[in-house]
DNA sequence: GAAAAGTGGGTCAAAAAAAGACCCACGTGA
DNA sequence: TCACGTGGGTCTTTTTTTGACCCACTTTTC
């Protein structure tokens, strides 16, 4: 019965706002990274009748956020201004100020930032968790310092994200991780050069796969310029990654059914550079991996920025991420109440779905 | 195109939603004050149909801050500290701090406090205002000291709404002003009464009419008596009075025609302690009064704790309260936003009216 | 330049929700 | 005990919402 801080109270008094306001965000948030774009690009998107997406947009159009023209409907400055600015009220509103505290004081992290809405349900969640990690990256960096990106999606939003504005002198991009994997976008060679140059830093690369077998491996950091750059690589004082679910990275890294089996006979759940953990945060399996050396990481990465999101993958990230103070975690709204979930925070159902209503469809 | 601080985004993305929040609100605090109460008085209170009233209490009672029992309904205990801790909340949200802010850069008084609501609408607003002003009321006292209380039906609300909870040591409370009216339950001598058994302190009266011709007064003053309680009334540090419109108080002091056509003419807006200001502040008439001596009175008193409400009052107030630090002024949402319009400050009219609705009849 | 596709505004019928209005049994207070 | 107010139930009417489509216009592609 008691009440919580922020929010609560008028969220009490008018039940049915919540769902109203994630609904308006979700299309303004929408209509940012799209515009222009039209109403039915926009009722398919979000599979609703055109009719109900058109009595949304007049609302934004009389408040003035969005303009409605022949070539589509786009943001107007105040609208933009909204977008941009909302973030800390609907955080406030929602309660998910509330959430971070309780995920905080659940993983020990160093902080953990709760990004409005579900991966599963609106893909532009993940350039929302880009634009937080590249913020928070962006106030990581030091002079002279490295920094080691890894691969995949995540990663690469944060890379998209991130602003072109010269970062602190002599800052050295590196990959924290080979190849992997098919896409060359979420390659963290591709990431790394695309950072360093946003940054104006420079960068070094690693031109191989990153799953060879022991022999491959000792064979190649013999190659002195190998040697260099994974020498480097373990230098580093910030590491941009993100958590990948154990039986995708698995296939990824092309391992087999029995190697698949055995991931799932030790209960593995997540993986991170190679390593496999449970879902009580216990390594289960190793896979040899170039780049980022797993120990002593700790003494080495002040921060590690981790980025991950997505309801299915809440299980992942409470494995991998617990009880490393370097971390700062930043994922969604939807990985972030599973996870309370998960663990029995006795996070109320009710509140879970007040947020859900007819714009929240099946990802597609 | 500048976002103020403070609900502006969230209320720009949810339009519709200050007005279901005060609708909600209202409701709540009227069963907070009248429980328990049927629905069909609610809905006559309000002017809405059954229906309307029955729908709007199904989703409190689904919130869990109403209970509705064949006696009536009434708060839970949710509702309760809800309906007592959801001021800040709701203030912020629909921008009173803006509004208040606004008032002290107008009037230059100490500090302005806005209670939700329009005392032409809901008259528990008076309610509200009497438990704020207590508050501050509250903060003021020293030992020792003496306070001063008016008459009227502000002043009686404060002294309603004020706990029995002793003050600091030694404090003499004393009617600021003669008889005044025909309500007993609102002459300053009862009042005064009143707040001094909630406090714990001694009080002194005063029995005779506030409104006396220059030549008894002069008389009455000889007398032992009379002179010390006025004597002490003039050294008191804290002050509690109300304001009245021009002409209501003039009738109410038994002037004629002529008299009322004299203080017309003279512009008078706003009276207190027999003192008549005109729109601009400034003094246009003075009727002899028993109690406080106008003079002199910033040196004297270092709280004057006014509370006024009603829109109609508006042009009373910002004539009676301006350029005083000694002031302290507790009015409604009613009488604040119209002193704005009044003083051309682009209140817009639209935030005003998105505030009204069904639930916004005439005072009955 | 022509054709295709996407655009927004208009509109009507069907479906859904809201509201008026009243009934009835029960509980409470005088 | 009686009168009045209470809440829950219910049906009809009214209002609002929504699906679905039309049409003219604009933009993009070939």
């Amino acid at each position: 019965m008691a009440l919580n801080l922020e929010g609560d109270i008028l969220r009490l008094l008018a039940p049915e706002f919540p769902e109203i306001l994630v609904r308006r965000y979700r299309i303004l948030r929408k209509i940012y990274y799209s515009a222009p774009v039209g109403r039915r690009t926009l009722a398919a998107y979000f599979q609703v009748g055109e009719r109900v997406l058109r009595r949304e947009v007049a609302v934004l159009r009389e408040q003035g956020l969005v303009k409605v023209e022949p070539r589509g409907i786009s943001l107007t400055a105040l609208g933009k201004t909204a977008v941009l600015s909302i973030t800390p009220d609907l955080k406030s509103f929602l309660g998910l100020n509330v959430l971070e505290n309780k995920l905080l004081k659940l993983l020990k992290v160093r902080r953990v930032l709760v990004v409005p809405g579900d991966l599963e349900k609106d893909e532009i969640v993940l350039q929302e968790m880009g634009r937080a990690a590249a913020r928070i990256l962006r106030e990581c960096l030091v002079a002279d310092m490295v920094l080691a990106v890894s691969g995949g999606t995540s990663c690469a939003a944060v890379a998209d994200m991130l602003p072109e504005t010269p970062g602190p002198p002599g800052i050295t991009v590196v990959p924290a991780r080979g190849g992997l994997g098919e896409v060359v976008d979420y390659q963290a060679n591709t990431i790394a050069a695309r950072v360093a140059l946003k940054l104006d830093a420079r960068y070094r690369l690693l031109y191989l796969p990153d799953s060879l077998s022991d022999a491959a491996l000792q064979l190649l950091l013999q190659e002195k310029k190998i040697k260099e750059v994974v020498s480097l690589i373990n230098t580093a004082r910030v590491l941009l990654h993100g958590i990948g679910a154990a039986d995708d990275m698995a296939r990824r890294r092309g391992a087999g059914p029995e190697e698949l089996q055995r991931l799932c006979r030790r209960g593995a759940v997540g993986e991170v550079f190679g390593v496999f953990y449970n879902c009580r945060g216990e390594i289960v399996e190793r896979i040899p991996s170039l780049g980022l050396y797993h120990e002593g990481l700790d003494q080495r990465v002040h921060n590690a920025i981790v980025v991950a999101g997505g309801r299915k993958k809440a299980r992942a990230i409470a494995a991998v991420v617990g009880n490393h103070p370097r971390d700062l975690l930043v994922l969604d709204e939807g990985a972030a109440r599973e996870i309370l979930r998960l663990h029995g925070e006795g996070e109320d159902k009710d509140n879970r779905s007040q947020n859900e209503g007819i714009f929240s469809p099946e990802k597609h």
